[in-house]
DNA sequence: TGTAATATTCAGACAGGTCTGTTCACTTAT
DNA sequence: ATAAGTGAACAGACCTGTCTGAATATTACA
């Protein structure tokens, strides 16, 4: 299991600072320093690396959001607050390159290719697990501000990606709250 | 001029329903009709090709919203519901498939590319044009709620393009006004 | 421990296709 | 006669995916 690993962080790197499209399988092996056989002997094809990769970027995502919320004893409203601070704290890390499953929607925008497809399942369980959070805190309409937070965050995430510094994260935090608060 | 035209709608339209790397010259030739030394003429690359859509795009955008606003006598509070208006509605078309800037900004995220020094430079216009709006209509920090508006909808641009008929854009709207309201 | 069997990885060539951009001689307008 | 458009070929580079034979690990058994 270490090969494949190896390779997925790999081809992570790439397809985060050079785009999924414009990272050639040529260009991953070279840099993983490995053989082309190799990679289609754990990846048999090129989508199913692509795959592989946004499954376990939200996987991470989530373990991530999960462990930190927990440890948090608080009121749901509280919690709420708490996963918009952990949010923009999650945007503003240098390794973050826009939401994953965005980029890879963008670059795959054929309704039908599996890419396009897997990223729209990935999008509708991040507004499922926001949605979740906002009814657990008691919001008077938990779909709304669930897709309402969704919207704020995929926002901040492009416009801090596209225009890095221009503090986005903080003020989508910020109304993010504002909203929570009108909400519940 | 007219040449000029047709091979920028044909582009216009490819891009949009394929994807601008998806795209190639060839393609855009044959579907328009036309010699590929007359679009190297007109367009002498396709990096140019693409700033061009991408400088009529935001064009456009800008001439409709500044033509559907002052057709409204309004207060100035008012003038900031009906430009969430028109941004939902605009959404909303189906012509609508995503702001141009930032899928071109997602094909191509390479810093130095042109095209996405050209991205960047118009998602800055969008948000320089709200913060105005904002500010002529008395927020209290125009550039702060310019932001948090530019956040929503570009947010809400990629909702709705990945996830059609999910209403995103509708919830946006209403979130834009909460904020708003929040805000003067 | 020593050795044989098995699995994995290697480097590189190859096929068949795509891409951008250039160039050519020929034809059509104005 | 000046300008614009046509069709087609071409260069040089890239892409995914397949295949080969040799080198290297890993495992199993004695």
């Amino acid at each position: 299991m270490k090969m494949r690993d190896k390779i997925l962080a790999t081809a992570t790197s790439l397809f985060e600072s050079r785009g999924i499209q414009a990272s050639g399988v040529d260009t991953i092996i070279a840099e993983a320093g490995i053989a082309k056989a190799t990679l289609y002997k754990h990846f048999p094809s090129k989508n199913l690396l692509i795959t592989s990769y946004l499954r376990e970027k939200s996987d991470r995502f989530y373990e991530w959001l999960n462990s930190s919320l927990v440890s948090k004893k608080a009121t749901s409203l509280e919690i709420l607050i708490s996963l918009c601070e952990l949010v923009e704290q999650w945007i503003m890390t240098p390794e973050f390159h826009g939401l994953p499953f965005h980029i890879a929607a963008v670059e795959f925008p054929e309704p039908d290719h599996p890419i396009n497809q897997y990223s729209a399942v990935l999008a509708v369980e991040l507004q499922g697990y926001l949605s979740k959070i906002a009814a657990t805190a008691g919001a008077k309409d938990p779909e709304a501000l669930g897709q309402q937070l969704t919207i704020l965050f995929e926002g901040a995430a492009l416009v801090e990606r596209l225009s890095p510094g221009s503090g986005a994260a903080s003020r989508a935090k910020n109304a993010a709250i504002t909203l929570i608060r009108a909400s519940i």
